[in-house]
DNA sequence: GCAACTGATTGCAAAATGCAATCAGTTGCA
DNA sequence: TGCAACTGATTGCATTTTGCAATCAGTTGC
């Protein structure tokens, strides 16, 4: 790991982190996608990332202080990753990307629909979250009950899928 | 410019904008450096970009629509580089980038003070920003009076700067 | 035993990067 | 008029990174 940088600017430091095309995306899928293992990354990933090209973000995010690795107990050669609070505390600018790639890009309404409940939901959802993602990785006390954000996200999700199904079935050729 | 993504996730469509290591530094000098012209982005720089790296991203972000150019009055072959409203609303993420980075990266003080006003001045702060950089960049009427965000934030830069020279002054080999 | 699965690694072609030199046109100044 | 400095780039080239396919050794279930 090189440890001499660019510049000590904090958007330059934070740009030598996750400055590149996977790097988020891998923190994404754990994320919103609450993946943990290598082969969950490698084929859950709808934008096909390349195992060596995983390999070597993973390595990196580790070395970064981003991610952790742990064994898996109930299989010898798996791996559990889990995110640090430093990759936590990342989740409200995943949010603000989302809003913003939202409003200004060619999204998908299946894959943009999370990024929506998530801006609605704001700072409170955003809290929450974090907190059950501190739960999940950093085994901290149980957050709070009710449908984990995570839950929410996904039912918003399949309820857009179901639609787009249903509309599809009803208006052919529209 | 190729059309094909790799998904429509808004995430991942936003880091095929500027998951790079050099988009969002030559958006952040023309944010917060006030910078329009190619030289001042080629010798700004305090990361030193390239020439060559330098007019393909300009080119590129013209293509994202992130950027114009327009002739300058002032020189034939001067161009002026503008920032369009989808860059303007990236100012935030700046922020949030900037207030992350502070936290958990090695920034230097001096680097890292506009950050840390930007943060402390939230969302209005912003809001004053992005006006202004309308006014700047798009022609819209001028913003409230008063002194910029920009000159707040050079001048905190500016007080930090004397503050190091006059520290290492007193007190020497501390 | 053996196929399927685990987290990777290797080889290789293609693309991106970074550096230095260079370009044609413009401007300011003598 | 001449000429140096400056304008936004472009070119050539060596190095590095990326992305894809194939492969690896160890583990598990059956």
């Amino acid at each position: 790991m090189h440890t001499d940088h660019r510049s000590g600017c904090p958007i330059n430091l934070s740009l030598e982190v996750f400055g590149d095309r996977w790097s988020l995306i891998i923190l994404r899928d754990m994320i919103f996608g609450g993946k943990r293992h290598f082969r969950e990354l490698l084929n859950g990933s709808i934008e096909g990332i390349a195992s060596n090209i995983l390999a070597d973000r993973l390595k990196r995010l580790m070395q970064l202080g981003m991610l952790t690795k742990a064994d898996d107990p109930s299989h010898k050669q798996k791996a559990i990753y889990s995110l640090t609070e430093m990759a936590i505390t990342l989740m409200p600018i995943l949010a603000h990307l989302g809003a913003w790639g939202r409003v200004w890009l060619p999204v998908s309404e299946e894959l943009s629909i999370r990024a929506e409940l998530l801006e609605k939901g704001g700072q409170p959802m955003w809290d929450k979250f974090m907190d059950e993602l501190r739960h999940e990785h950093l085994g901290t006390p149980s957050p709070a009950s009710g449908p984990t954000v995570r839950a929410t996200l996904q039912a918003g999700y399949e309820a857009v899928v179901a639609r787009k199904a249903s509309e599809a079935g009803c208006e052919p050729a529209a």
